[in-house]
DNA sequence: GTATATAATCTAATTATATTAGTTATTGGC
DNA sequence: GCCAATAACTAATATAATTAGATTATATAC
């Protein structure tokens, strides 16, 4: 059929995906990188992935399953308050162990995206779904999202980008943010 | 002495910045661009700024003057809750008017630059004082400036990336985020 | 007034990166 | 053995940033 590729997907993503955490940021990966890693010329590349753009676009589903993943398996057989903390800190380790990729998975999937697009809402999903079983529904549901959402980016691309830098304990800060929040969602 | 300057560094500040809030993302400005604005030639531009990184720095300095300005402006007369409230909405409506300029802001800045990091702990300090006046202080004011740092960044960037499509009304969500917060710190 | 130093701008060349076009070679199915 | 498919290659092109060095205009010293 063809001749044997030496590269699997596989290879290509995640060699991809651990640059951009040496970097920790996506944007700054190339295909000049990629391809000197690898051990191929910077055009067979083009064998394997769309681009730059879509590289990037490979690596941000890679992302968001893996996201996704550790979403479902945080909130295995939990509930209410203990589930959405569980979700907490599955999205902060998930930051912190892959920070460039990280960059990618949060951004807005494009519309004409379907797959991300799915990918996106299967995690909008699971939320809604811990937020049901901590009594929040409808538009009250909604907005719970969105604010827990801030909650847990804003502090996690602070805290990967240096911006905590004071000899402070930054895991304490978190649980004290996370707290307040769910403590304030249940009181209303 | 030499020759007349046509373009002050105000220009050339102020024509990136428009640039860059146009592109929505400072990263994406090209000295190509930036010239083609200004109607001079790309090297001509090395006259003004050190490169595109030197571009990149004097944006943020320029940005962060701006944030520190409307954050005084404020808080003038106001203290307690009310005062984070108004921080709250000022760095909200700061980054709706400049999304590009706004994400040069929030990244933490490199110590070794004297200016950038004075700026920053301006806006530091003015945090703590005001959280002094909302009865915080030691290290409890430093986990909730974390915190309240999170909130915000986390909203506005998650919001002005676009990931907040539903048609639900983002002002209350924001309301809402902002006001569990500071009730929750309010309560310890 | 004129000369000169200064700096703003320019052209030309270099470097880095991404991308496209077109070729070569290998291999599995027939 | 032949053929179709494709991974990988070389070569060329495009875009952007940067550096080197020449040119020019003008503010000030005299």
């Amino acid at each position: 059929m063809a001749k044997t590729r030496q590269l699997t997907p596989e290879v290509v993503i995640e060699t991809a995906a651990r640059l951009a955490n040496e970097l920790r940021d996506a944007s700054r990966i190339t295909l000049t990188d990629l391809a000197a890693e690898l051990n191929i010329r910077v055009p067979s590349l083009y064998n394997h992935v769309k681009g730059l753009d879509g590289l990037r676009r490979d690596l941000t589903v890679w992302g968001l399953q893996q996201l996704l993943a550790a979403t479902r398996q945080a909130v295995l057989g939990q509930v209410g308050r203990d589930a959405l903390l569980a979700v907490a800190h599955a999205y902060r380790a998930f930051a912190h162990a892959q920070p460039g990729v990280y960059s990618l998975v949060l951004k807005a999937p494009p519309p004409e995206d379907a797959q991300l697009t799915a990918l996106s809402n299967e995690l909008l999903l699971i939320l809604q779904l811990v937020l049901a079983s901590y009594n929040l529904q409808g538009e009250a549901a909604l907005h719970a999202i969105r604010g827990f959402r801030s909650v847990l980016h804003g502090f996690v691309s602070l805290e990967t980008g240096g911006a905590f830098e004071l000899l402070l304990d930054r895991d304490e800060s978190f649980n004290r943010l996370v707290e307040i929040y769910l403590d304030g969602l249940s009181k209303n």
